[in-house]
Order: C-alpha cells, then sequence, then structure tokens
DNA sequence: AACGTCATCGCAAACGTTTGCATAAACTAC
DNA sequence: GTAGTTTATGCAAACGTTTGCGATGACGTT
C-alpha cells in the first residue's frame, strides 16, 4: 500500500478541469462558478482531500510551526510550559515542535540549528544551565527569524521575554513568615550563578528591611545544587545548631523546603509552631506532606501561554517591522499551607 | 530585515553556474570536478548555506518529522516518555512534534489529523481517557502511515505497541510484601475501566494465590479516582477499622500510598513494622517521605525511547513491505524503600 | 456588424531541491 | 582525421500549491 494522498491534480483530473480551478473553488473564489465550486467540493469531501501542508509551506515560506527549545521536559515546570504553548499554539492554528537541550550547549546549538532547517516561523527558548555563548542565538536573530525566551532569558539578545518575577516571589514568601510572627528567618540559597535564585534572595533581603528585621549573612546558606534534599538537611543542621537559631527557613526551592522539614522533625521541633517553613515552585507533594508547605507558585502555564502569544504576534506582523520587543514579569502566587501558619 | 535565506540559486548565480551542479557538488557526486566542489563548498560555507528542508520534504515526500500525541504532558510518566522519544527521534534525525489531546477525545482527533496534514512520516499515540472510537486510528492506518501506540493502546488496530506490564508490576509488588513477612495485605485499585489497573490488581491477586495466602474481596477497594489523596484517605480508614485489619497495603498509585500512609500514621501506626506500603509509578516524592515509599518503576524513558525505535524502523522499513507488528512489554522495576522493609 | 463587458477558466511561473537525460568539450585510440 | 569515450555541466521536470494574467465564449449594447 503506498501512500495515497489525494492531491489538487488527482480532483482536477477527475473532473476534467484545471488544478487552477479546483485551488480556487476549493476557497470559494468568486471566479468560479457555482456549478464547478459545487462539484468540486464534492469531490473533494468524497475523497477526502487534505492539502498539503508542506507545499504550501515551500509556497508561503510559512511553516505555521513553532520551535521550543527547553532544558528538561520532565521537569514539572518546564512541562507546564509546554502546556502553555501547546495550548495558545493550538488555538492559532500552529502545531509545536520540541527540542530537548538537556542542559547542554551543545545540544541546544544543534536544536536552535535543527529547528532553522526545519523553517520553523518561531522559536521560543529557555537557555540551558551551561550557555554562556550567545553566538547560535546571534546568528538566528540576525535571520530575523522571531525569538521569544522564556524563564531562563539571555539579555542581550533584543527580543521579547517572559520571566517570572523571583524577586517578587522571594519578597512575598519572606513577608509572609514575617507576617505570621516569625522573627528569625533564614534562607537555603540556591546557587549564585543563576540570575533567578539571586533574585529570590533580594526578595528576602528587601521583605525584611522592610519591616525592620536584620540581614543576617550567618542565616543565608548557599546550596549548590538545588535539587538534592541531602544538602538542604546538612544546611539546616548547621542552622539548628546556632546559638540563636532561626524561627523559620525560606527554601529557595520545595525540595530544599522539605529536606529541611524533615531535619527539623527529627530535631524534635515542631513546625509551624517551632519553626515556619516556605518553599518554592509549588511542587505536587507539598499538599501531601505533614504537614503541608506553603509555597510559592511559579505560573509556568501562564508563562508557556504568554510566550507563545508574544511570538505569534512577533510572527504576524513581521510586515509591519515594527516588533517592540517586551519583557513581560509574571507575578507569583503565594500558595499558604499548613508549615507556616500558626494556629 | 526580509528573511535572507540562503538558497541553492544564490550559490549557482554567485559561481555563475547552474543549481544542479551546486546540489550536485554539495553531496559529492562523483561528476562534478574537484575545483568546482571546493568553490561551491567553500562558498556554502561562507554563506552558511542551510538546506531547506521544506522543499526536501516536498520532494522526497518525506518530512524526518515525528508526531507524538500525548494525553498530558504535564504528568511525570508522560513527559519522561516525550523525553524518551525525543532522544531516539534526534539522535535518528527526526524532529519531534508534540499535541496533546488533554484526555479528550474531539482534540485526540484532530491532533492526528493536524499532524497527518503536516505530513509527519509517523506517529506516535498514546490515547486519550475517552476514546472509545477509533474510526480516526483506522482512517490513518489505512493510508499506510506507520503508527505506534505506547502505554495506552489501541488493540483492534494492527500495529505496534509498547505497553508496561502492570500485571507483573503489581505481582512483583505484592510478592515483595509477602517476602517480607506481611501477611494481609489490602489492596486500592484504580478505577476498573483502566486496564493498567485491572492488571495491577490481577498481578496482586496471582502473587496471593502463588503463596497461599487468601483472597479476601474486603481487602479490595477501587478508588473512582487515582489522582486524590483523599479517596485514599477514606479507604484506608475503612481498612483500620475492620475486625482483621491489613498488615500492607499495595496502592495502585503513589498519591494513594502516600494518603494511605498519612492515614495509618494518624492512627498511630508504625510504618513499615505496624503496616507495610508499597505504591506505583516512583513519583519523585516517593523518595522524600518519613518512610521512603516502595514503589513499583515504570520505565518511562524506556517506553518513549522503544515506541520511537519501532516507529522509525517502521517509517524506513517501509518498501520492503513487511512491517510485521510487535507488542512489546516493558518490564517494571521493584523500588525498594522504607514503607516496606522491617528492621 | 462591431465592440465592450462579464463570467469562467487555464497557462505558466514560483517556492527550493533533486535527478534523468542531453549536451558540450576534451581527450583517447585507431 | 574520424570515431568513440570520458568528464563536467546544464536543462527541464517533478514534488503540490497559489496566483497574476491572458484566453475564451456568451451576452448585451450601439
Amino acid at each position: 500500500m503506498k501512500s495515497n494522498q489525494i492531491t489538487i491534480k488527482d480532483i482536477a483530473r477527475e473532473l476534467d478541469i484545471s488544478p487552477s480551478t479546483v485551488s480556487r473553488a476549493l476557497k470559494d473564489h468568486p471566479d468560479i462558478s457555482p456549478k464547478t465550486k459545487k462539484q468540486v467540493r464534492e469531490l473533494a469531501e468524497k475523497l477526502n482531500y487534505q492539502p498539503n501542508s508542506i507545499a504550501l509551506s515551500l509556497r508561503s515560506s510559512k511553516s505555521n510551526t513553532i520551535g521550543v527549545v527547553i532544558p528538561q521536559v520532565v521537569h514539572f515546570f518546564f512541562s507546564t510550559i509546554i502546556s502553555g504553548i501547546e495550548d495558545i499554539a493550538y488555538a492559532a492554528g500552529y502545531s509545536v515542535m520540541v527540542a530537548q537541550s538537556n542542559e547542554s550547549y551543545d545540544r541546544e546549538v544543534m536544536d536552535t540549528k535543527a529547528l532553522f532547517n526545519n523553517r520553523v516561523d518561531g522559536i521560543l527558548v529557555s537557555m540551558s544551565r551551561e550557555t554562556t555563548d550567545y553566538g547560535h542565538f546571534e546568528s538566528l536573530h540576525n535571520r530575523g527569524i522571531p525569538m521569544v525566551f522564556y524563564d531562563r532569558v539571555c539579555d542581550p539578545i533584543d527580543c521579547s521575554k517572559v520571566v517570572v518575577d523571583d524577586f517578587d516571589g522571594g519578597y512575598r514568601a519572606t513577608k509572609h513568615l514575617i507576617d505570621e510572627g516569625y522573627k528569625r528567618i533564614a534562607h537555603l540559597a540556591g546557587p549564585d550563578s543563576l540570575h533567578m535564585f539571586r533574585q529570590r534572595l533580594e526578595g528576602y533581603k528587601k521583605a525584611l528591611q522592610e519591616h525592620g528585621l536584620p540581614i543576617d549573612e550567618s542565616l543565608i546558606l548557599a546550596e549548590n545544587a538545588s535539587d538534592d534534599e541531602n544538602v538542604a538537611k546538612k544546611l539546616t543542621e548547621h542552622l539548628l545548631e546556632l546559638d540563636e537559631r532561626p524561627d523559620a527557613i525560606f527554601a529557595n526551592n520545595d525540595i530544599a523546603a522539605l529536606g529541611a522539614m524533615i531535619t527539623i522533625k527529627e530535631h524534635g521541633l515542631k513546625i509551624p509552631n517551632d519553626m515556619g517553613i516556605v518553599g518554592f515552585s509549588n511542587w505536587r507533594f507539598t499538599s501531601l506532606t505533614e504537614p503541608t508547605i506553603t509555597t510559592v507558585a511559579q505560573p509556568g502555564f501562564e508563562m508557556g501561554q504568554e510566550a507563545a502569544r508574544l511570538l505569534i504576534a512577533a510572527i504576524e506582523a513581521k510586515k509591519d517591522e515594527v516588533i517592540t520587543s517586551v519583557t513581560k514579569v509574571l507575578k507569583t502566587e503565594l500558595v499558604v499551607r499548613g508549615s507556616s501558619v500558626r494556629g
């Protein structure tokens, strides 16, 4: 069984008219007689004709496809973003091509090239951890293909970006703890190299300052790996051994928050009464622990949606040449749960 | 700045030779003189020529793209599968187009149609929960486009499939509990409608029988929703109130296992000494609870890889016409943790 | 009768690439 | 010097679709 895709030519031959007439009839062109239109439409229906979008792409140099470069699909936050992208793209008639960089710079370079070769109409990208050279982005950008960065953005490239307000997230988390009456709030910070972690730290500091609390550097401990609960456990041990131990911990991510929580409980302290905890990211498990963990929800779905919207707008407004780059900052949402509210 | 994609024609014009010569030179055709080849290659390099794969697709009627229909990208298991698919596809030079059905039959129908219109070379699909009519699959299959089902397979369609051995997973989980000395093992079963949940239940039963333990229907409670810990909590309450309460629970998924664990602890019972627990799926949090939860790991990544391999094989062997359909059954892996091993 | 106006349709080019065939020049062999 | 062979290149068609322009014929108008 060979592939029997029916083309406009088949319909034309069958009806003994020209392909052009078929094409026009199919799009209800006024030049075509109602009778011919009817014939064409009925035959197309009967044969289940589907336009060959590759031919369309070639002719119009538009593929109606957007490429997505993503560090890791398996991470909840990122897969949520994909979901948001897919949502908007689908509604706008675009297909989504996904390329996973696996946090590798080399893969990222190849991915962008592959997507470009596939003639995607635009590219959404979140940088890999390794990426420090931006040549591949610049080259794409210079060729005029629309791109939008999301989450891990590349500042030097002049295009639209969507980020989450990590500063505000850190601020809200800390302010919440303050509002709940905690006085000595520690912070388990993420690796200094990543922008978002620094922002969360800054938000934390601002909240303290704004409420007249001192910034005690001995209460700010940095993890080098943000996904390892054991590191968080060790840091928490350290915090608990301080002469003046903290009465709350704001962790840069939920895994760390959980690690802290486990350690605190091991020391016989009660959460939230003896110590409050707030995490970051709203992982699924935070609503399943005892107590449930207060955390900062990142708007992954909305981020994907917004990035897709910006990209599609850039793609479709390309004729006008006046695509002003915007940077959307999405607000986080504090999800208050048991680990930070004293009865 | 209009899109300045360099084509073979540009190179030809520049060098004052014909496009055919350029094309041949680029693929090292023996007809072309070394001198010309050198010139062409150097100019192509300099101009950073990239072949237009849309034109290639049109000519060869091969897009080097595979379509993936997936119920939900945000689920860990599914995103892991995507990762596996992407891994193999990338290595084989294919791009991956993702369409999310959101568990909706209508979306699934539109997704398959959209992928077909985009002329993907083959399709990987996992059915939505709603799907009971298979017309859209049949129509694709009749058109001769290769497809492979993964996880949620469609039995009536004659094509390759990749599933995980839920029966064996249920068996192993239960056998493990038996081996650890538990005697009265309850099962929190998933909704009866889904094949995989029935399989896990059957594996559970087989393990009991094989070890001379009675199958007590009062210890088998079905959830209607498999993602809600509250349901699991209620069912566990019920189990604990039985005259002869079970001394272990095999839950059909990790959320349920966690719900059970919380409830058991609330009743003052010790895990694993008073009661053992095994979950299913190896969610991230299962290694972060107290105690950590023994669970059955599903090989999502391998499943994606295997499905992609089978599909690509089918695509590339199409000339031979002898594509025998195979059904791959992937084994699960028991991850033994704290919730089921008495000290 | 000659001309203009429509309505309806086909031709051909174009998108970028590949490839069978023809062509031209250059060389070999007698 | 003629025929034959090799080497290197170009032409044109094809993939499926769209679209500007031209063609055809019917009809109405003077």
